[in-house]
DNA sequence: TTCGGATATTCCGCTTTACGCATATACGTC
DNA sequence: GACGTATATGCGTAAAGCGGAATATCCGAA
């Protein structure tokens, strides 16, 4: 019964708000723990059981790793997603998470795997990990 | 966040396999224990864990009460109901539930509040209760 | 009122889960 | 190599979830 795995991810708030924000796009672990305002260990360990459920699939860029959607997701899971994309539409907690979800990559100059780099040869120099609160 | 409950709600098999049936039509708590093979405490648990999220409601028929999804569903019920039907077309669990559904629907003499009376005046006297094996 | 059937609730044990702390691992830079 | 940063993992604990046995409640019939 793989479609309780899934609703078993869903059924938590950090994973369903984690989810979320990757049906937008993919993010780093740093951006997760700024969107969400959790400590690190917290999102770590949720990203851990989705991805032992084949729900996020990871991509390491140095020493950041990229979260996103399977490439190949299963029935189940893209039927879900669609769904949660619906009922979100109107949420507080989902739009304002899309909102710090801008925020946070408004903050990094370039694509994803860039806004994480460190700020060696930065071009504007404001530029650095998510992490270190401005 | 009520988005949670449902899932709460949908992330055990059993609960996932009542919403599915009830899906599809009302049922009685006995059609539930025979069409899942469940005993009753299991079954009559999750039917109140349902009923207190609201993702049941429930009608007494004499003796026997009538387990259905809400007259008015919330838009997250909705959409995830959806959802599941279109998860469960082809998964063998559920179609095999279907079965035995009307399997047990057919034992019943008329409509579904009929199935359960007791066989007083029953019409053609094989009819009775579900949880009577034949 | 008593009885039997349908359903709900309580109590208990077991397993799972979520969290935080501390620590470990992986990577890039020097 | 050492060091700092990003991320993961192990351990302990508190809470929640699930199942079953026993019991309670509700209802209709006699």
């Amino acid at each position: 019964m793989k479609l309780i795995e899934v609703y078993k991810c869903l059924c938590d708030e950090t994973r369903l708000r984690i989810l979320h924000l990757l049906s937008h796009r993919p993010l780093c672990v740093c951006h997760f723990q700024e969107i969400l305002s959790a400590p690190q260990v917290k999102i770590s360990k949720h990203l851990a059981y989705l991805r032992e459920h084949a729900l996020v699939e990871t991509q390491r860029e140095g020493a950041w790793i990229v979260y996103s959607l399977p490439a190949k997701p299963s029935r189940e899971l893209t039927a879900n997603m669609k769904c949660l994309q619906d009922c979100c539409r109107e949420n507080a907690v989902f739009t304002a998470d899309l909102k710090r979800m801008a925020k946070a990559l408004a903050n990094c100059d370039g694509p994803l795997a860039d806004c994480c780099k460190p700020k060696t040869k930065s071009k504007t120099g404001t530029a650095g990990r998510s992490t270190a609160k401005a």
